[in-house]
DNA sequence: TTAGCTTCCGACCGATCGGTTGCTATATTC
DNA sequence: GAATATAGCAACCGATCGGTCGGAAGCTAA
């Protein structure tokens, strides 16, 4: 069913796609993702390149999505054989932290997700609900894992469930722009201090 | 010195297409401030609005300028009288809050430094660098008023200065995402209650 | 073997991008 | 009052934007 390529190879070329897009819009934003730049760099035509989407909004769609499925697999497959509770939540964070810095390969842009929420939440459309029901979703299961650390002992029995997502969440924000915008070498060091002055000393 | 206005003016008009340049980008970012659309919001023709700073880039650092002297009147100089350590530390966390919450007039998009650092952070050139020295100066300036609040004893001796402002900083970045991405009523207690944690009760 | 389906390309579209040029109109300086 | 300086405009530049269209190339099913 194709020119050049098979239907089994076109959806490699869409990977493709998407991949590249991922690393791109890391650096330049899900707007400063263009159809252009991304045809030239994988030496294709734009039609080439927007044919697998139809529309730039339905690239930018698929591009997030890519980025949360990499997401997922980096930081919660990892975590998701450890118990339920204070390990898997700390398996997570721990996670999170890594691939904020050392996942440049993937995303040389530094967090995508920061990116594009702080791009589109001031606008309106399907690009910014679907960053919104990402951080929905992933705020929901930390707070899942925070609620069963409290109920295990693990944390204080008065710990706010959603509180303590809400700095979580602002931890890594504050480590995305540590490591990308100051390069700071003692970046990790500072977001782990802060992780055992919400979860509690690391190892204990 | 000019044809259709004088050069006190000029001055004027600088400063409406300075005003104008901040609401846009604290929306669609720096880049996303467009010459023609600048020029379309103020009655005015590109070339004009593009004469009295020649590049975009020259007119996105002065935005950036305009962006920060509005901040600092907002945040800091209200601050500014305050007794030096705890007290005016908390004073310029409360600024900062409202900031973020209530001065929709002129930042509609939200915090301008937060998008502008993640919209530089994977670039170089004057803008990045521009912005963060900004954060920097920002983070020094708070991190005194730590030094001087553990000095006089209204913070815990072991206290780490930047570890607090690394702190603060992702506190008001999460309450940016609050505010712009989710529209939660309750964004400000959430901060609220964890500047508490961060400096102690609040009027203790 | 052939007909149909699909991937991808080359060429093109109107709109917009940042920026330049020549000019007009006015304020200021002499 | 003449000369000068300049704010702003209209028109235009090449480049790029997102997107369309027709056809070439090749896989698959009949």
């Amino acid at each position: 069913m194709s020119p050049r390529n098979s239907a089994a190879e076109a959806r490699r070329t869409r990977e493709r796609i998407v991949e590249r897009g991922i690393a791109l819009a890391s650096s330049d934003g899900l707007e400063g993702l263009t159809i252009g730049r991304l045809a030239a760099d994988l030496g294709m035509s734009k039609a080439g390149v927007l044919g697998h989407f139809g529309t730039k909004e339905t690239l930018q769609l698929a591009t997030l999505d890519g980025a949360a499925a990499a997401f997922s697999r980096l930081v919660w497959e990892p975590a998701a054989d450890r118990e339920p509770g204070l390990p898997r939540l700390r398996a997570v964070c721990d996670a999170w932290i890594a691939y904020l810095d050392t996942a440049r390969d993937v995303f040389p842009g530094g967090c995508f997700f920061t990116t594009a929420s702080v791009e589109f939440d001031a606008r309106g459309g399907p690009v910014r609900e679907s960053v919104a029901r990402m951080y929905r979703a992933w705020r929901r299961r930390l707070a899942a894992e925070v609620r069963t650390a409290v109920a295990a002992g693990d944390l204080p029995a008065g710990s706010d469930p959603e509180q303590t997502v809400f700095e979580l969440i602002g931890l890594f924000m504050a480590l995305n722009q540590e490591i990308q915008l100051f390069a700071a070498p003692d970046a990790v060091d500072r977001a782990r201090r802060a992780l055992d002055r919400l979860l509690g000393p690391h190892r204990a």
